[in-house]
RNA sequence: GACUACGUAGCUCAGCAGGUAGAGCACAUCCCUUUUAAGGAUGGGGUCCUGGGUUCGAAUCCCAGCGUGGUCACCA
């Protein structure tokens, strides 16, 4: 394993700790009896308070001036500054734990307990006057150091691939990330409140799943051995939440991590989560009201407002919402009504207002990407869209008077999709002929086309009450309720491509091949840290460049002969 | 999938009319008992993403690949 210098660094430390009898990485109960933010909120001067405090956290900065020293401890709620004077800690005359433990082996990203008592600085900072630290754990890695003075961020750890790949560091040393996904906790946990006083049952469905629906998607596919069957990975939970409907549940819902198997981008991650509900005897617009108060409700127990800055704008979920039918919102952007319009007069309007459409599209698609170019992208304020049509959803009830149409409804929040719900089908031949739609559309070649569920035809002759269906996208609202502007930021671990690992021969390895292992260190910085790539180099090559690094490092060992590095790279010393 | 930008020290970045690799922070050594993004001095640390090509010579120019971001396409 190569490391860098300042991982050898300490290395060294954790080894002398070792030497010195003290265990760097104890284990037992740390008693911890304040938090940073607490005494900082609640220290003044003369009060009295936290005079005998204990605190745990990670070292973050250290200044050292002599024979004291500041430290910056970082808990899981903050940061407090902490003053260490040798005397204190060390009152006899071995002054070996200030000035071996604490100054030399000691570093920023070492875990620490500490107990001493509050005070306040001459420049007027808060700060813990330390009598008494422990090591809990060494770190061994160094970590990025960011600094901050007036809201000013300095060297701010800003890599995108290092702090998904890393999260664990993005979480130690940038403090807002711990943020979001606090607020998205909390997003959650309104949530299930929510339909939790309103009597709903939280539910858990299969992720693995024979046939994958309730959506238009590809699936990952995966086996199980034992039943030596092909399983999907859900790409939603709809079928079976309404299943447990038919089953006599009134109201259901389920956070469901879902999976599609396509493209990633800001808007796309491979998992995701939505909350999906049923409710039955209710109706869409039922359900728009409940939207309605849901969302304002996530707002108020977020930011205690409704009003939401995302990205340039201010958004403010205060009930009501703006409600539009489709064609309103298309006849309010573009001013053509395209209600009463058949196919040929729909693309004629495509095409006027520059809407790419194809020969495959029928009039709902057309009617979809007509909204969608033209009309979503506008709708920053919450905004219900109602009355899809048929064509573009196979599982939701027709319209009860408006031909062509289903009885569904759309959140639209800066520009994007919040939330999809509709009155559900609940006539059973309705639901098989939508179903046969669909696989035409399969053997059309339509990839996401969705699949024909018996089980749940079966479910649905059994009589399933009119219902009310709902799926919210968590991660998008998490995404407007924390101003994110890409899912990664909150998804803990966002998919990335696996991270591909250099490969680094041992050093038995190297001197299997004869290698003295003096040279082993050397090889590896001159490139050759797999034996593979050893064996294909230029012997003369090799030879001058260990001529040069063997100057370089000033090594007082022999040069190799010429001889002796073909013997290396296994060639005949011709 | 297409286009585009980026990939240099542990971190943030500079260097690109091709000529021996730089800064700040971090790290090490020494001096400093209330400092604060950074006290002072000195010093160490790099497969300049990988592989080819052009060239006497490539971090720098060209090609391919890998990774990441952005835009578009796809994703109701």
């Amino acid at each position: 394993m190569h490391l860098s210098e300042q991982e050898i660094i300490r290395r060294n430390a954790l080894q002398e700790l070792i030497n010195l009898g003290i265990d760097p990485y104890p284990t037992g109960v740390f008693p911890v009896n304040a938090s940073t933010t607490e005494i900082l909120t609640n220290y003044k001067a003369g009060s009295g308070l936290y005079e005998d405090i204990s605190l745990a956290g990670r070292i973050m900065g250290r200044r050292i001036m002599g024979a004291a020293a500041f430290v910056e401890l970082q808990d899981a709620f903050g940061r407090i500054q902490l003053y260490i004077k040798r005397d204190d800690i060390c009152p006899g005359e071995d002054k070996s734990l200030y000035n071996t433990v604490f100054k030399k082996l000691l570093d920023i990203g070492d875990i620490v307990w500490i107990r001493g008592y509050v005070f306040i600085t001459q420049m007027g900072e808060t700060t813990i006057h330390v009598k008494e630290f422990k090591l809990l754990a060494k770190s061994l890695r160094p970590l990025p150091v960011v600094k901050e003075k007036d809201d000013k961020v300095f060297d701010a750890f800003m890599d995108p691939e290092q702090r998904y790949r890393q999260r664990y560091v993005d979480l130690i040393v940038n403090p807002w990330v711990r943020d979001i996904f606090i607020k998205r906790t909390r997003m959650v946990n309104s949530m299930r409140e929510f339909l939790n006083a309103r009597g709903y049952l939280e539910v858990e469905t299969p992720i693995l799943q024979p046939l994958y629906g309730g959506a238009a998607a590809r699936p990952f596919k995966t086996y199980h051995n034992a039943l030596d069957t092909t399983l999907y990975l859900r790409i939603a939970n709809e079928l079976y939440l309404k299943r447990l409907i038919v089953g006599g549940f009134d109201g259901v819902y389920e956070f469901s991590k879902d999976f599609r198997n396509e493209g990633m981008d800001r808007f796309h991650n491979p998992e995701f989560t939505q909350m999906e509900l049923y409710v039955a005897y209710k109706d869409y617009y039922w359900m728009m009201d409940l939207v309605e108060q849901m969302v304002e409700k996530i707002a108020l127990d977020i930011h205690g407002t409704t009003q939401v800055k995302v990205g340039e704008h201010l958004i403010d979920f205060q009930r009501p919402w703006k409600r539009f039918t489709m064609f309103e919102a298309i006849e309010h952007f573009t001013g053509i009504d395209i209600s009463e319009m058949d196919e040929k007069q729909l693309r004629e309007v495509a095409s006027q207002l520059g809407v790419e459409i194809d020969d495959t599209m029928g009039k709902g698609k057309i009617i979809d990407e007509i909204f969608g170019e033209k009309c979503e992208p506008y709708l920053i304020q919450p905004t219900f869209i109602t009355d899809y049509p048929i064509e573009m959803s196979p599982l939701a009830h027709k319209h009860r008077s408006k031909p062509g149409l289903v009885e569904r409804f759309e959140a639209i929040c800066n520009g994007k999709e919040i939330c999809n719900a509709f009155s559900e089908l609940n006539d059973p031949l309705d639901q098989r002929e939508r179903f046969e739609a669909q696989l035409e559309l399969g053997r059309r070649g339509d990839e996401e086309s969705m699949v024909l569920d018996e089980d749940f035809l079966r479910a649905l002759e059994f009589g399933m009450p009119p219902t009310a269906g709902l799926g919210i996208g968590i991660d998008r609202l998490a995404m407007i309720m924390t101003n994110s502007p890409s899912i990664q930021e909150v998804i803990l671990f966002p998919q990335m491509r696996p991270e591909k690992r250099k490969e680094i021969s041992s050093d038995e390895e190297y001197e299997a091949l004869g290698i003295p292992s003096v040279w082993i260190p050397i090889l590896r910085q001159a490139g050759y840290s797999h034996i593979e790539a050893l064996k294909k180099a230029n012997p003369n090559a090799l030879f001058n460049q260990l001529g040069g690094l063997r100057k370089k490092h000033k090594l007082e060992v022999p040069m190799p002969t010429m001889d002796e590095v073909r013997k290396w790279l296994a060639l005949d010393s011709a």
